[in-house]
DNA sequence: AGCACGCCGACT
DNA sequence: GTCGGCGTGCTC
């Protein structure tokens, strides 16, 4: 009886979302559940996942065809992983496949491509008459193979046409390729494979071939080289084939780590802990040490030593035999981890992050799957680390909002760590001082166990912050954007040599541009928003689509000369800091600046080093590093959160400030804290300025309940897209109206309405929203109306916003 | 995703 | 009449 395996192919069609049956060839018996295969598909080549191996029954099996070959020397996937990925594709309704390849590095493990040959036939009666560019492609193709993507390169798009012509006529023959896009990569060394006193006479009598000999003598000194060593020596592979041939010398190979973060300092001094981390350990430990499921959220303010208790539970994890999976919001922002997990963990510790090349990611992944690693850090895609036995996932800062995915599978990595964990026996760490909602009123439901951390490790106070009500200032006849006690703030904070950070969510110099003539907002022609004026380059230059034009001196519209630049971005504020502050070096730090691969950590430690007074930037000045000497912040508008037309929009403020204000104090010395809005009543800067979490989680929780939003009813969110308005407006309002017939009470359908951004690069987009308590029901609903293979709509379960 | 099949406009 | 456009459907 013949062996049968249900594979998923690797391909991004959302149609795909059913197994196909190959058969086994005998000399792939060992493939099982979890192996990733090569497999013919529709006339090429595709990766495969296979989830099941079985007896063919007696049904007709000779349509199947085979397995081609096997990709890894074992499974790449647990049935752990198996079993994660069929929940995510459930949940988030994708394929099996996309749900499996985020477990893949580089999201595939071969490159299929198809590669073009002359046949050999007579062309030349053929190609007379035709375009020149059918003789041409031709040529190219008889001079070597070529794949299509050269092809349209070398020419233009038209060659595929003409291409197509000479496969049709036979001229030319199509082949299926593929191969392995990552793999361990070996270095060999060389060594003697004869006693030194034959190798020593055997060099005495070597006569003239000089490479052999220097290679020989080389080895006698050495014992072992390397291929730098046999470059250094000036010796050609042939040298090492003939002197191996001759039983003279052996080669070794060695797989290579590709690791860029090797060597990182080791051997720091891990402070005790403090009475606070030792109770929070007695609860977190023998969790670990059991080897059971528990999830803990551990709610501690800044400054606390979250860090600290991480690393005591990954060395029990360690020390029970179990992996640690770190996961951290962005890790070019959250260096400090790093470097204080490879200080207590060394070469334990491996680190994935999106700038690794696909080799780096592959070797990282087998270090964790070969179990010489223990210890992954990364950001989201780290959770799918494939590690075969976890014993401890840490989620620091898991509150934000980059652990959702924004792209299909819409995972939420908090969600897949609880899942992995669940089915592991393993503990989760979900740490922070800003408690997602939804997490905190799970913890409360008893989903979590609740620790606190409500002290600084160093004892040093929070700092104090001050509300500036911009309504006042505007009265008092000012009309900066920074306010009177922010500028007596950092005033004063350069004059004592300390430091300050300017925390503004907007880049750019003004946000729109205005004819005060004709009243014409600078559009861009592809999205529908307004154009953000940079002075940099004088050019306006739209945030969604990338688009750039120079800024025009007279309005496009009118032609009047009456045009003014509205609203803050940061190299405004830049501009204000130098007419204000002439004294005070100040340093930008935004997407427009941090361009380079290591301009983030060149800007921070150049401001930590001291060349720089104030630190003025975007959100990403507001998150985990922290540096001893500053001593103020500045929050030049709260409100730009605020306002977002999104039920994230005060938590998302809330967030903001506590981060913020985290940032000022820490070395010892009290912080100070300005906060600039037009909202100084409200609660999420209320509850922000005085630190107080739970009066804001109060308030907060009462909102969504009378609103019906998370936590008491799950999200959906459906975006229609489509280049024609009316079509995709059509197209949503069909959808929307069969789901209300379809849902049962429990559930409400909002909209079609236009997204915020209705329209990104052509494309219009309208959102349809489902709020329900029947989570199931939605899901069967989607099903049973195929919504979940339409090309032409994006599913966002549980999204982290609305707009 | 690719690639084939299939049914309508502009050229020899 | 052919070539070639890209809409629809399939890939074990």
């Amino acid at each position: 009886m013949a062996l049968i395996a249900e594979v998923f192919v690797n391909l991004p069609a959302r149609r795909l979302n059913h197994s196909f049956t190959y058969l086994v060839p005998d000399e792939l018996g060992q493939i099982g559940p979890g192996w990733r295969v090569l497999v013919p598909f529709g006339g090429r080549k595709a990766e495969g996942f296979v989830v099941s191996v079985g007896e063919a029954d007696a049904a007709a099996d000779a349509e199947l065809k085979s397995i081609m070959d096997a990709i890894d020397d074992g499974p790449w996937f647990t049935d752990q992983m198996l079993a994660v990925a069929a929940w995510i594709s459930e949940y988030y309704l994708c394929t099996p496949a996309e749900a499996m390849r985020l477990f893949v590095p580089g999201k595939a493990g071969i490159k299929s491509a198809t590669v073009y040959r002359a046949t050999g036939l007579a062309a030349e009666e053929f190609l007379t008459g035709r375009p020149p560019l059918a003789g041409k492609v031709y040529a190219a193709v008889s001079a070597g193979p070529r794949t299509l993507a050269q092809l349209t390169g070398e020419f233009d798009s038209g060659a595929a046409a003409v291409l197509r012509l000479l496969v049709r006529h036979g001229l030319v023959a199509a082949k299926a390729t593929a191969r392995r896009t990552a793999r361990t990569q070996y270095r060999t060394y060389w060594r003697l494979a004869v006693d030194e006193a034959a190798a020593t006479s055997f060099l005495a009598n070597l006569k003239g071939r000089q490479a052999q000999g220097r290679l020989l003598a080389a080895l006698l000194a050495d014992g072992r080289l390397g291929p730098e060593d046999l470059k250094r020596l000036k010796v050609a592979a042939t040298t090492t084939k003939s002197l191996e041939a001759a039983g003279l010398v052996a080669a070794e190979r060695e797989a290579v780590v590709r690791d860029s973060y090797a060597g990182a300092a080791t051997g720091a001094l891990i402070p005790a802990p403090t009475e606070e981390q030792r109770a929070v350990l007695a609860a977190l430990l023998p969790a670990v040490q059991a080897k059971r499921f528990e999830s803990f959220l551990l709610h501690g303010v800044t400054g606390s030593g979250k860090t600290q208790v991480y690393i005591e539970a990954a060395a029990a994890a360690r020390a029970a035999g179990r992996q640690v999976v770190v996961l951290v919001p962005e890790i070019a922002l959250t260096g400090q981890i790093v470097t204080r997990f490879k200080a207590r963990f060394g070469d334990d510790v491996v680190v994935a992050h999106s700038k690794l090349s696909v080799g780096e990611r592959y070797d990282a992944w087998q270090r964790l799957r070969s179990g010489t690693a223990g210890i992954v850090i990364g950001a989201r895609s780290a959770v799918f680390a494939p590690v075969p036995d976890p014993g401890l996932f840490v989620i620091d800062e898991e509150q934000e909002f980059t652990y959702k995915q924004e792209e299909s599978p819409r995972y939420h990595t908090r969600e897949v760590a609880l899942k992995r964990a669940a089915l592991a026996g393993a503990a989760v760490v979900l740490g922070s001082a800003t408690p997602a909602v939804e997490t905190y009123h799970d913890a409360c439901a008893g989903r979590h166990r609740l620790l606190a951390m409500p002290s600084r490790v160093d004892g040093s106070p929070l700092p104090v912050v001050q509300v500036v009500d911009m309504r006042e200032e505007l009265k008092a006849g000012r009309r900066s954007v920074i306010s009177a006690p922010l500028r007596e703030l950092l005033t004063e904070t350069v004059d004592r040599r300390e430091q300050a950070i300017l925390f503004l969510n907007r880049r750019g110099y003004a946000t729109f541009v205005l004819c005060r003539d004709c009243g014409e907002v600078m559009r861009c022609g592809r999205c529908a928003v307004s154009l953000v004026y940079h002075a940099a380059g004088n050019v306006l230059r739209c945030h969604y689509c990338q688009a750039c034009q120079p800024a025009p001196d007279v309005c496009p519209a009118c032609g009047s000369r009456y045009i003014r630049y509205f609203g803050t971005g940061t190299q405004k504020v830049e501009e204000e800091l130098a007419a204000l502050l002439p004294a005070a070096r100040v340093v930008r730090m935004d997407q427009d600046t941090t361009g380079g691969k290591m301009a983030h950590d060149r800007i921070l430690s150049a401001f930590a080093a001291g060349r720089y007074d104030i630190l003025l930037g975007t959100q990403m000045v507001a998150k985990g590093h922290d540096i001893k000497q500053v001593t103020a912040v500045g929050v030049i508008s709260a409100d730009t959160s605020l306002y977002l037309p999104d039920f994230r929009a005060a938590e998302r403020t809330f967030m903001l400030l506590t981060q913020a204000a985290g940032r000022a104090g820490r070395g010892g010395a009290p912080g100070r804290v300005v906060v600039q809005t037009y909202s100084p009543e409200h609660y999420a800067v209320q509850a922000g300025a005085r630190h107080d979490y739970a009066a804001f989680y109060e308030e907060e929780l009462a909102c969504r309940r009378e609103l019906g939003y998370p936590p008491f009813a799950s999200l959906v969110k459906l975006t229609v897209q489509g280049e024609d308005e009316v079509k995709a407006r059509r197209q949503a309002e069909e959808t929307a109206a069969a789901l209300r017939a379809r849902l049962p009470d429990k559930t409400m359908v909002v909209g079609p309405f236009a997204a915020p951004i209705a329209r990104i690069s052509d494309i219009y987009r309208l959102h349809i929203l489902i709020k329900t308590t029947d989570t199931a029901a939605a899901r069967a609903a989607f099903k049973a109306l195929g919504l979940e293979k339409r090309s032409d709509i994006a599913i966002d379960v549980d999204p982290v916003n609305v707009m």
